[in-house]
DNA sequence: ACCAACTATTAAACCCTTGTTAATTAACTA
DNA sequence: TAGTTAATTAACAAGGGTTTAATAGTTGGT
């Protein structure tokens, strides 16, 4: 996982990303508000740690502008304001929990993990992807390297089966099984045909190759196999 | 929202539910883990507050029971228990966030907010529900009374957009426009054709029929209208 | 290098979905 | 109640997606 650390006070931020450090996990930590603020929106992390008290734009201002434009991203308020009025309104402007300093750095890791767990357990998986190839289960559209591919109903379940096996073999008995729940032999080479065509909807116009052939074995969709 | 608590202690139940009630909210009180086990099992609450200590079943087995069948139910942790290790396990084995007692009532009650606001953003819709009627756009299977039926494409976009405007009437220029594409009149009665063969499907082998015809407007998809 | 087995491509046949038409039935209005 | 309009449904036709089958191309082993 990588969190965004946004903290003025140099003490609190080293004994921060020390322990994330130590954890074997990717921090990045941002002085100033405006920073952070800058950080959050281009960059893709996982979590936000936010000191509430900053000097230029505060920790509030920072979640509340993060939420107006849409963003859903976890948001932990670290702040020395022991107050319960104070504590909440942290939580009421969007933000998922709140820290009061001084803190233990293993429950502040542990309340982080939870908040990326819970995102994982909420969030169904809606879009696949592999390399530069995109699936989107909810619209029903496929897209390589940012350019609409349109696919029949069945190369579209076929490649959502590959996808969801991306990086494994795929044999032609359980694209049979599970694309066309046949269960039987149906003597003939439908499957050849239909990845043929769909070789020439995500492949053909594209540099590198994704869908792989294992000779006696099946198919494969990597970058590289 | 409606909240299982799961409590032993008499007074600070009453002081929970006591909150709970003037904020409007519905609350449930178990005085015992297995009540409360027993509870968060069959009934459906939006979120879980249970205290650490309980006689019996204490509260750490409740979480890793619930955990371990799949439920996903928001949980938080209540206790009197300072040590950090206490803390931290109970957030480990799936509990979403701990409040360590004495509490303020206004904390917890903004706390439960988050953690049901959360599952809210986090959960894109996949699955739509009218009366005893369901659609799953991520399988995209129709259910009517627990039993799969089989839609074809067209019927299944005409039934994903009446169920998404249940309640209100659709009229033939939104279905054209919205499930055809159409921009203009195709002077032929296509609506017609497929809402009958859309009621065949939902509608002919049940009791109460859930598409209505408003004569002269359009049509609606309502239990009673 | 050759052969056998496997895989890829193409074109045509087939079948299913969709849209049209038209006849029937139901609902509203005068 | 008759006349008119709107809605329902069955049957047909067209188009397109899927499968088949035939042919060409690869790969790996001897």
């Amino acid at each position: 996982m990588h969190i965004l650390l946004i903290e003025d006070d140099q003490s609190v931020a080293d004994f921060v990303e020390k322990g994330f450090i130590d954890k074997g996990q990717a921090i990045t930590h941002a002085a100033t508000g405006t920073d952070g603020l800058g950080l959050a929106k281009d960059e893709a992390y996982d979590a936000i740690i936010i000191d509430r008290m900053l000097p230029e734009l505060d920790g509030i201002s920072i979640v509340k502008a993060l939420r107006d434009e849409g963003n859903t991203i976890p948001i932990l308020i670290l702040s020395a304001l022991g107050e319960v009025g104070d504590r909440i309104d942290g939580l009421k402007v969007g933000a998922d929990d709140y820290l009061a300093k001084p803190f233990d750095f293993e429950e502040l890791y542990t309340r982080i993990e939870v908040l990326i767990r819970r995102r994982g357990i909420d969030a169904p998986v809606t879009r696949l992807k592999v390399a530069d190839l995109e699936l989107d289960l909810l619209a029903h559209e496929v897209q390589r390297a940012g350019q609409k591919l349109s696919l029949q109903p069945r190369e579209f379940r076929l490649l959502e089966y590959l996808m969801r096996n991306a990086g494994q073999i795929v044999t032609r008995t359980m694209l049979l099984e599970n694309v066309w729940d046949y269960h039987f032999d149906p003597q003939t080479n439908v499957i050849d045909v239909h990845i043929s065509r769909l070789r020439q909807k995500i492949d053909k116009e594209f540099d590198k190759p994704l869908l792989h052939t294992v000779r006696g074995s099946g198919y494969v969709l990597n970058t590289t196999y």
